[in-house]
DNA sequence: ATCATTGAGTTCCGATTAGAGACTATATAG
DNA sequence: CTATATAGTCTCTAATCGGAACTCAATGAT
């Protein structure tokens, strides 16, 4: 599952699994928004393997999203930080929390987490918004068109979506 | 990793991730934004293997974010549709484009993908607005706490997070 | 009526990956 | 000089993946 699907490879949701489409990367980018920096700190806040911990830093530091900094007067130590790539991921991370808020097993009235909106004191739940528009951003009103630069393939793909079985006869 | 990881199974993020947590899972409801719907659709599209895509649909019908639903005058066919529950994860969607769009591989100026916002007719770039005071949630102004029905462990992460190997000597 | 095709899976196999746990190396504390 | 904490690496077994072949039902073509 690390491979990339080829020509489909340039998708941006594709780009945006590469470094969340597994679940412990997924897991060890929410604790850094939740302030672990440390190695020992993801693994007993996790409950990861040393191997897996391991693999999975380094190939969040390789994909740009952390970065492995010394830690000054401690030799030998150091943390991983977000980088500003990382950082971004943070409305991805959001929109998760609302989802199961919403959704999740047994999340019925339950508050596990509280994230609080510094701005205005209120609760965070965050809300998708055209950055156009400044408007919801619903599902049947936003149309996937093929880009200016998708590969042929993808443009297939998007068009044969609706089509496949559909058995047009004539 | 198909697992949960028992006291931590309630917070909302690992809950979405039950869901999303898996590449092939992401990228099927990712094709089922796009309009997919048929067994053979998803195969071709992505290029998954029988084996694994039939699991995958099992596991996202069980979690109730797609319906298997048969087709009128197809007898023995059947078609694969969002519920209300699995349209609900567009904004994770959304939020994924973005962040691909922004800062996937080579992802500078291509534009692989053209999202259509049909209310005002604009490119659909998502931004998180707080919902209660409509600004920008930015990284740096959410705070997370533990909630009120946190389990103790969870608590102690969130506390322990920012701590662990600081050393406090006192 | 028979044969081929398509849709939707299931089964088997070899290769990869995950997780548990032991081992290592370095630095600090006592 | 020994014990402990940090940050890994190594080994072994068990689970999982992709690929290919097989199944089975419903059409479509001859």
């Amino acid at each position: 599952m690390v491979k990339l699907s080829g020509a489909n490879a340039r998708c941006p949701i594709e780009a945006t699994l590469d470094v969340l489409g597994d679940r412990w990367s997924a897991l060890i980018l929410r604790d850094a928004f939740y302030g672990v920096r440390r190695f020992e700190g993801f693994r007993r806040n996790l409950g990861i393997s040393r191997k897996v911990l391991s693999q999975r830093l380094s190939r969040l530091v390789d994909s740009g999203v952390l970065r492995r900094a010394p830690i000054p007067d401690q030799a030998g130590q150091h943390e991983y930080r977000l980088t500003p790539k990382g950082g971004d991921l943070f409305p991805v991370l959001l929109a998760m929390v609302r989802w199961g808020e919403r959704w999740g097993t047994s999340a019925a009235g339950r508050e596990w987490l509280r994230l609080v909106h510094l701005d205005c004191g209120q609760p965070a739940h965050a809300r998708s918004v055209c950055d156009a528009c400044g408007q919801s951003l619903r599902l049947g009103r936003v149309r996937a068109l093929p880009g200016r630069d998708a590969p042929p393939e993808a443009v297939e793909s998007l068009r044969r979506a609706t089509r496949i079985g559909k058995r047009q006869k004539g």
